[in-house]
DNA sequence: CGACTATTCTACTTGACGTAGAATAATAAT
DNA sequence: ATTATTATTCTACGTCAAGTAGAATAGTCG
């Protein structure tokens, strides 16, 4: 079990920057869209983009393995790294985590802010948010 | 105007102390809950929790103020601090920014976690909802 | 003026990352 | 098996935000 995905959540970065080291999400998005990699190959994917040591590879996934993020195992003699939860259901519980803190500091607020953004955000949204209510309630009546 | 009020946002902190620092936060609480304050004052009523040194309470103001949270003026010889911006519009203003952030990661997923955790949190404001969502169809239709 | 207080500067600390070298362990090649 | 090559672990330095506070400087008041 992962216990808190999101320790920290920066609004103004881009993407999964949001909840990640800019090196840890590079390293967990070569791991997502690889499954199992060797540490030398995930320093090949990101060298492409910027050179970096090897050893620094080996230390973000040391970190992130710490964090829970990504599982190894030995295969063939060297560790073999793989994410130990989907980017789903990273997005999901990081998703989770957040709404939660914030519903926390002020749901009204929190809920009137929501339907702006979500509106401007994607439109289309919108109808299934509001099925989803509907649902709910019905749920709960029930 | 304030730029970026969260620019980090932890989930497992409470209340403000989600988007400001721990002594940030309790200096804030001192400036919103008695206006216009001289640090000394400031000092005088965190003290009543914890020593701390005046230094370091006017380090803590000279941060807000770059921040843009909190501004200052001369009075009677000394500054005076006062929040820029009230209590209220500053949980807005961060859940707005959170709120974004989250959706542009994936509005869909928040979406959902948004209802299932509005509902767990304060069921009373279900109805506020949907009420908003109708409001805003209409609106958007006229 | 001199004592006292306020303000500013500078700095050390911690924690999360980014970054990587040195030391050590393990594997492979000759 | 002995060396050459890799992999892994350790240790460490840089940065940034925030907590913390002392030293230096400036301002106020009796």
């Amino acid at each position: 079990m992962i216990k808190r995905l999101a320790s920290s959540f920066k609004p103004h970065k881009a993407g999964l920057g949001r909840v990640l080291g800019d090196l840890e999400r590079l390293v967990m998005d070569v791991l997502w869209s690889r499954g199992e990699v060797a540490g030398r190959e995930v320093l090949e994917d990101i060298e492409k983009e910027r050179a970096l040591a090897f050893t620094t590879i080996l230390t973000v996934l040391d970190r992130l393995l710490k964090k829970g993020l990504i599982k190894r195992k030995k295969k063939g003699g060297i560790y073999v790294y793989a994410p130990s939860i989907s980017r789903d259901d990273f997005v999901k519980q990081v998703s989770e985590e957040v709404l939660q803190g914030i519903l926390d500091i002020s749901a009204s607020s929190a809920a009137s802010s929501f339907v702006d953004i979500l509106y401007r955000t994607s439109p289309e949204e919108m109808d299934r948010l509001s099925r989803l209510i509907e649902e709910r309630k019905k749920a709960v009546s029930r």
